[in-house]
DNA sequence: AGCCCGCGTGAAAACGTTTACGTTGGCGCC
DNA sequence: GGCGCCAACGTAAACGTTTTCACGCGGGCT
């Protein structure tokens, strides 16, 4: 038997449909006696409104999108879980479209969620303002996250790269390591730009005499393990290292562990994100743990709200929380860890 | 300016609407010649059809629901993207749902994505069978996820967790431990009730003579600690400890460190999941790896095919394969690893 | 030559909902 | 008591698509 419809309610309560509608929808206009006769009936057919006809009429599809590039990983993780718990919050359904590496991907992924979001959120490199300004209707919210695009045309929310460099390094410098190198993330990137430019300005101001060393990574293990050897190799050891991420980090403990130099006596390491893994390494890795969670949930509101309230003030720049996590690598004081 | 509708798109080619709609449907009965001029117009007006209207009219919505209780860690990352994958390869959308606890909010979920949905791909420890039954029309496919739920009703898709559990002892018997024990994960889990079973089915098939060990756990690492030291205090140590799960191994690990105890020479260690966490910690830790992808592409090709042709016949039992990662906490001999 | 078939096309119904607009009835006010 | 107004409710249009049906027409068959 096919499921129940508005009609169907609006015979078994003896009403027009328009009056359910009204009654289901909370649009007053109905008496308390007929809305609780509408009521019965739609609850003895167990009756759903049929999203699609709803959406048809209403161009609100209460949904929104998310456009990833690829979701491995933890981070991602997190960063769906925040969105998601804030969009069941908002009371929105969230269709998620990831792993698309190639612009044309993206394009694709952006035309077929054309008419089933109402806003989206969208996370990727290879989307620049062109891009946007060729595949979006411009009547399409969009909140970006992590991205290089700025202006007021778009509504941007980025990690607090800079500042939770700017924070570590501060951190290592006043823990009394004279010298912090730098293992930085792949050219292009924005988020590994970001830090590499926090940890320059951390180093003019909190050590203006230090030599600034800064040896290339790709955000990947095996590239923190090459650039590991690579500052051991060299006339000047550092004193300290800032991995730009944890992976990286992880992957110059293992090189310096194979190359017999004790972490954090010898030398001081600190990494980027605090993933799950960074706990359990040994000695535990220090690093500055963003609330990726968070932000996605600060994605998502700020989205709904322009979906909800469209033509509003250009983007404010929100960023979520950071916290610098000191745990076994970079030695110094160890005020209380916070979980 | 609005967005163009397929009428805009007729007048523009100075047809039909439905001429529009053969041509771009691919559905034939269209000249080539006019069937360019349709396409040509389509494309000067940058014409998306409205997903909604065709929802509605069509009753298909080339999108699945995916149902989790929740999406934090590295499970259900790899499940999504598995999910992810095989659902862009399939040409569907995926709407996700998760984080309901209760009865009564994953209800909600599902109601709320009636009509929203061709089908729906449930994993969730609240669900069973009388669940399901009286909150989804029965028209609409279903698979579940690593469920008790059985019978010929429902298609249900299970991660090995009985066959990885059985190699796993079946390991650490032939690498010459005598005695193993079991380290068990939360009494109503139908994944930990399965390992159980494979722990002592191998147990009793390969060690007949060997004394049972089961010691109680809930899957947190907290609780892998706990019972560390349980094991370490009774009176005969076992030789090998098979933790349910990896996050308690990991415990059982740090309790056994914190003992003095060294692993593998005092006591072998072996957990399953396979979570990344397992390779980085000191020793690396031996484990069951699903392959969690594969499991999330095999759940929605299943669904999808369900979806395509519905009324087929009952569930095949497929399950995605596993493997033992054999690192340093289980001693005996190394082969290589495969990564 | 007449007939029928099939192909290309158009008109219109249908999908299920919301909402603008009538229509009714009851009630207060003069 | 009549007039008008408001609340409650019904009617119907509209959303954008697919799809069924009918129509015209050309050509191959008998």
């Amino acid at each position: 038997m096919a499921a129940a419809t508005i009609k169907d309610v609006a015979r078994e309560a003896r009403v027009s449909v328009a009056s359910v509608s009204r009654a289901l929808n909370g649009g007053g206009g109905v008496t308390a006696a007929t809305s609780a006769r509408i009521h019965a009936a739609a609850e003895r057919l167990q009756y759903i409104p049929h999203a699609a006809a709803r959406m048809l009429i209403t161009r609100r599809t209460h949904t929104i999108g998310a456009l990833l590039p690829d979701l491995y990983g933890e981070f991602f993780s997190e960063l769906i879980r925040g969105i998601d718990l804030a969009a069941r919050a908002c009371g929105l359904h969230l269709l998620v479209s990831s792993s698309h590496g190639g612009a044309a991907e993206a394009a694709a992924a952006v035309r077929s969620m054309q008419g089933r979001v109402d806003g989206l959120l969208i996370l990727s490199e290879r989307v620049d303002a062109t891009f946007l300004r060729a595949n979006l209707p411009k009547a399409l919210p969009v909140v970006l996250l992590n991205s290089a695009v700025s202006g007021p045309a778009f509504h941007v929310l980025n990690i607090d790269n800079h500042g939770g460099a700017v924070a570590m390094v501060r951190h290592l410098l006043q823990a009394g390591h004279r010298s912090v190198a730098l293992i930085a993330g792949p050219p292009g990137n924005f988020d590994a730009s970001e830090r590499e430019r926090g940890y320059r300005e951390a180093m003019a101001k909190h050590a203006p005499r230090a030599a600034l060393t800064v040896v290339a990574g790709d955000f990947t293990e095996e590239s923190g393990y090459r650039a590991g050897h690579e500052l051991l190799a060299r006339a000047r050891r550092p004193r300290a290292v800032f991995a730009a991420n944890d992976m990286m980090a992880v992957g110059c403990l293992a090189a310096f562990k194979d190359a017999g130099v004790r972490v954090p006596e010898d030398i001081a390491l600190a990494g980027f994100d605090d993933i799950p893994i960074a706990r359990y390494v040994t000695p535990a890795l220090t690093t500055v743990r963003v609330r990726i969670a968070d932000f996605g949930r600060l994605a998502l509101e700020r989205l709904a709200d322009v979906v909800e309230h469209p033509g509003q003030e250009s983007p404010s720049a929100d960023t979520p929380g950071f916290e610098i996590v000191v745990r076994d690598t970079c030695g110094g004081t160890r005020p209380e860890e916070n979980s």
